[in-house]
DNA sequence: AACTATTTATAAGA
DNA sequence: TTCTTATAAATAGTT
C-alpha cells in the first residue's frame, strides 16, 4: 500500500526502517484503538523500537495488569516468574506449619483430641504435666521472692513498732518530768500513744504478692 | 476501507461486530508481524474478544515475560510488583501468628516463661491444668471401654479353661472305656492333657491396652 | 467464506 | 519529521 509492492522483509536503508516504523506504529495504534471502539474488544499493545524506544496501548476498559492476569489464565503460561511462585510456596509452608502448631496448642488444651489413640494421650499428658511442673517452680519462685520481700516489711513494721515505743517512753519521760517540775498539770493528760500498728498492712502485702 | 465509510463508534448490529472484530483482529495481527520483520520492532499484542476469546502476539525475538519488564523498566508501571509485595505482607502476617503460637505453645510446656508475671503464670497454669483434666478424661475413657475389651477376653480364656476341662473328662471317659473293653492297652497310655491355658495372654491384652 | 467497491494505509519522493 | 500522492492493502457491505 504505497508508491510500490513491497516483500514483507527487513528493511535494510535504516532510514527508511525508522520512518516506516513510524508509520506503521501508528497505524498499529489506531487500528488497535478502532477495534476496540467497533467492536467491544479488549486490547493490549506494546511496541519496541529498535532504538528501545517503547510505546504502548490498552484498552480504556481494563488496564494491563489485569489483562495479564486473564492472559495467565487463559494461555496457561506464567508471567510472574519464580519469585512469584516461591513466595506462594512460602506461604504454604508457613501456613502448614501454622495449623499444625495450631493442632499441637489444642491437643495441650485438652481439644480436638477425640481422634488421638492412647499412646498420643499419654504423650501429650507427659508433655502437660512437665509444662505444669515448670511453670509451677517458677511460680514458687515468684513467691518465694515476694515472700522474703514480705518477711523484709514485716521486720520494718516491727522496727517502726519498737521505734514508736522508744518514743513514747520519751514522751511520757518529758511528760513526768514536767509534771514534777510544775505541779499544774493534771495527771492522764499526757496518756500512752500507742501507735496503730497499720491494720491494713498485712492485707496490703497479701495483694502484692497475688498481683 | 470497504464498501461505505463507516464512523468509529459501537457496531450496534451483533453479527456485523463480530465479522468485523475477526477481520480486524486478523488484520491488526498481521500489522503486528509486518513491523517486527519490516523495522526490527519487537511487539506484544493481546486482544480479547467481547465473547472473552482470546489472540495474542510476542515477537519471536522476545518472550512476553521480557517485554512486560522492559515495559515496567521504561513506563515506571508497576504489573506484578504490587502483587509481590501483597504476598510478602501475608507472610509477614502469617509469620507474626507463628511466632505467637510458638510463643503460647512454649508457655504451655513450660518454656520461656521467666519473663512472665504472677498473674500471667496463673492463667497459664489454669490452661494447663484444664487441658490436663481433658486429656485424663478421654484416658479414662479409652481405658474404660479397653477394661471391657479386657473383662471380655478373660470371660473368654475362662470359658476356654472349662472347656478344656469338659473335653478331658471325656477323653479321660473314652479312654477307660477303651482299657475296660479291650483290657490290653497299658495303664497310662491315656495320660490327662492339661489344655496348657495360654501363659502369654494376660501379657498380650495389656499390650492391646496401652498400644 | 468469497467477492468487490471503496476506504484507508503507506512507500516513495519532496 | 511532515506533506503529498500514487498505489497497495484492508475491509464494509453484499452475495
Amino acid at each position: 500500500m504505497g508508491r510500490g509492492k513491497i516483500e514483507i522483509k527487513r528493511i535494510e536503508n535504516a532510514n527508511n526502517r525508522v520512518v516506516t516504523f513510524s508509520k506503521r506504529r501508528n497505524g498499529l495504534v489506531k487500528k488497535a484503538k478502532e477495534i476496540t471502539v467497533l467492536c467491544d474488544a479488549k486490547v493490549a499493545l506494546i511496541v519496541f523500537a529498535s532504538n528501545g524506544k517503547m510505546t504502548d496501548y490498552c484498552c480504556p476498559s481494563m488496564d494491563l495488569g489485569a489483562m495479564l492476569d486473564q492472559y495467565q489464565k487463559l494461555s496457561g503460561k506464567k508471567l510472574w516468574d519464580a519469585k512469584h511462585e516461591n513466595l506462594s510456596n512460602e506461604i504454604d509452608m508457613i501456613k502448614k506449619e501454622n495449623d499444625s502448631l495450631q493442632l499441637e496448642l489444642r491437643h495441650l488444651k485438652g481439644e480436638d483430641i477425640q481422634s488421638l489413640n492412647l499412646k498420643n494421650l499419654m504423650g501429650i499428658e507427659h508433655a502437660i504435666e512437665h509444662g505444669l511442673d515448670k511453670v509451677r517452680d517458677h511460680q514458687m519462685e515468684f513467691l518465694m521472692t515476694k515472700r522474703r520481700n514480705v518477711s523484709y516489711e514485716k521486720m520494718l513494721v516491727e522496727e517502726n513498732r519498737q521505734l514508736s515505743f522508744q518514743l513514747q517512753q520519751q514522751e511520757m519521760a518529758i511528760a513526768s518530768n514536767a509534771r514534777g517540775m510544775m505541779m499544774r498539770d493534771q495527771d492522764g493528760q499526757f496518756g500512752y500513744r500507742v501507735q496503730p500498728t497499720q491494720p491494713n498492712l498485712q492485707e496490703k502485702i497479701m495483694s502484692l504478692v497475688i498481683d
